[in-house]
DNA sequence: CTGAAAGCGCTTACAG
DNA sequence: CTGAAAGCGCTTACAG
């Protein structure tokens, strides 16, 4: 019975060329063991049988699938766009494919998620963590995504240094009065970012903290946050700690006929798809995820494959790889919602997207 | 040499049973071969030894590897979470794992990453294709995410009807002179949508279509619209084929001073992320994703699994299935920005994510 | 430089 | 109801 595959496989090409298949597989994998001719040969009529190695007869000899997962806390959290798309390049550009899991959210299916992974024989993860969650030992090489607060192995932007910069932005443009605006204060990412902001603003600043999730519990989901009084408090410049509450933010102050920025300056976080498009465009601060995509893959890479030569340069970025805890720097991108003319603009704006659905 | 795998095989219980390994296989499957004090004992044994199923072995026994594709345009695309989310959740309920592959926007790349999922093994895979792109056969089962009016085995949401859905809801509430705003006059998605609005809206009112990408051909990216004078020379609606039109529909007249609803009213598709939480919140027309996943899955797994018996009716929703074109309606949720009172709402909100990053 | 053989872990006819 | 055997497509020591 042979259910299995279309095409043709390295049996088939060893039989039409009178060899064995283990020449064909010796050949074909270029471990230099067969002759320059031979290994023409086998090329040649392997392109022309239109042969298409089985990755999973490799996957089940070799103990190794090629094939890495992401587990993301929510798939729908609007900065998946951003890692998904910086995870997959850096895993295809090594050879690798990517298995997604999505924990929605929820502690225990994450775990579930991660189980399901292993038994998919992945050879190591990507984890985007849920929030206060402690990744346990899970049997394959893993690489974390989160924050240098956060202990562990760990790749991650600078989000305190990232906050610092654009502290000292705002302090710069003469704000001396500055609202911080988080999402939730359980997250060490907004956290770190605040962190980031006082310490950039600096001691002559005057800051205040607002917990959306908190105003929340009490006004209920999608209230107003009381942004008009803080700017006729005196408040000049609202830095939130994302660019979903920058965007909230905005959106309140201009329907309360406040003036961005002529009258306050808002500013968020993770140059987000809309931030370049609204008016006016905001201000905010990039993580690089290609450069955290390529550190955490390497790491995953250094720790799945054997340390034969050091052969692939290329596979480590610099000579630089995450060793234990990464971080990468922050950019700032300075856009119109803090004042600044649109020629200051540090960063071209993200194009929008060529597909059929969402633009 | 056992390079392979941690844990024991179906041999070790075979062993540790004292029976062959076909049994256990038998035992484990539930095909029925097997006494059930057998089945208890097998799968206890399992148990005991923390026994984990090769996925890999079996895909390359069978023939299938248990693995969907999911190809998309752009993951940068901001329905792609909506889209994932669905996909990877119907897909992982069926037992499947979903393999990401990226074209970012490129027509080689679209084919190129096509191959690779099949090489990888894929028993099927869900195409979002890029705008224009006709999917060829690719040698194996495919449901493709699109629009109607996309020739070939579609699933999708009825842009069209949800245009029509929209245009009513504008005419009731009395606009008779609506700017429709797409971003390209390429898309088949957005050509349908408003083809529909026009038709919802009907004769009496008087219509006008900016396309983004035409205007910034001209005047540069990011460029104004022109919005306000479009006001000024007495548009009262403004309706924008997605919600990121509409954001920057929405801020650039908020910016100009007027006011949204009160002067005119704005709205969008596809309830994206901050469609909620944004001031005055975004009516719009969201696809029901969940929906047009299942009916992809459903026709994939139809597609891939031998008709054995009806069995798992779950599969099947409510026998509905994707039958060469299916169309799922939209839903139109009101909100503040077309003038409605909060209790209107017909749709609870997004709900903020609860991952560290991106909230 | 090339080949014969074994084996990764499973499933599936086929016998008993 | 249970088992022995073959085989999915590959890779890897080991001989020659």
């Amino acid at each position: 019975m042979a259910i299995n595959r279309s095409g043709p496989n390295m049996s088939a090409i060893a039989a039409a060329l009178g060899v064995s298949a283990a020449t064909v597989s010796n050949a074909l994998s270029g471990k230099g063991r067969v002759s320059p001719e031979l290994i023409e040969k086998v090329r040649a009529k392997a392109a022309e049988l239109g042969y298409v190695p089985s990755l999973t007869a490799r996957a089940l000899r070799t103990g190794r699938s090629g094939v890495l997962g992401l587990v993301l806390p929510d798939i729908a959290n609007p900065l998946f766009p951003q890692i998904a798309q910086a995870i997959e390049n850096a895993a295809s550009n090594a050879g690798y494919g990517v298995l997604i899991a999505d924990s929605r959210g929820d502690i225990a299916r994450q775990t579930e998620a991660i189980g399901r992974l292993i038994e998919r024989g992945v050879d190591g993860m990507v984890i985007v963590p849920r929030r206060g969650t402690r990744i346990a030992d899970v049997g394959c090489p893993v690489a974390v995504i989160d924050t240098p607060s956060t202990p562990g192995n760990t790749v991650s932007a600078d989000h305190w240094e990232g906050g610092a910069e654009m502290g000292r932005h705002l302090s710069l443009l003469g704000h001396r009065k500055v609202l911080l605006i988080g999402a939730s204060p359980a997250s060490n990412v907004q956290n770190d970012r605040i962190g980031g902001l006082k310490a950039g603003l600096g001691p002559g600043v005057e800051c205040d903290t607002l917990w959306i999730e908190k105003v929340e519990a009490i006004e209920g989901e999608g209230c107003p946050l009381g942004l008009a009084a803080r700017a006729a408090a005196g408040f000049t410049a609202f830095a939130a700690v994302s660019d979903l509450s920058a965007l909230r933010a905005l959106t309140e102050l201009q329907r309360a006929g406040i003036g961005v920025p002529e009258a306050v300056s808002v500013s968020g976080f993770d140059d987000l798809i809309w931030s370049p498009v609204v008016t006016p465009a905001l201000t905010t601060v990039r993580m690089d995820m290609t450069t955290i995509a390529d550190l955490a893959i390497a790491a995953l890479i250094r720790a799945i494959e054997p340390e034969d030569e050091p052969e692939d340069a290329e596979k480590t970025i610099a000579g630089k790889v995450a060793s234990g805890q990464d971080r990468v720097p922050m950019q700032l991108i300075v856009r119109q919602s803090t004042g600044a003319p649109p020629s200051a603009s540090l960063h071209a704006p993200n194009k929008p997207t060529a597909g059929e659905l969402g633009t």
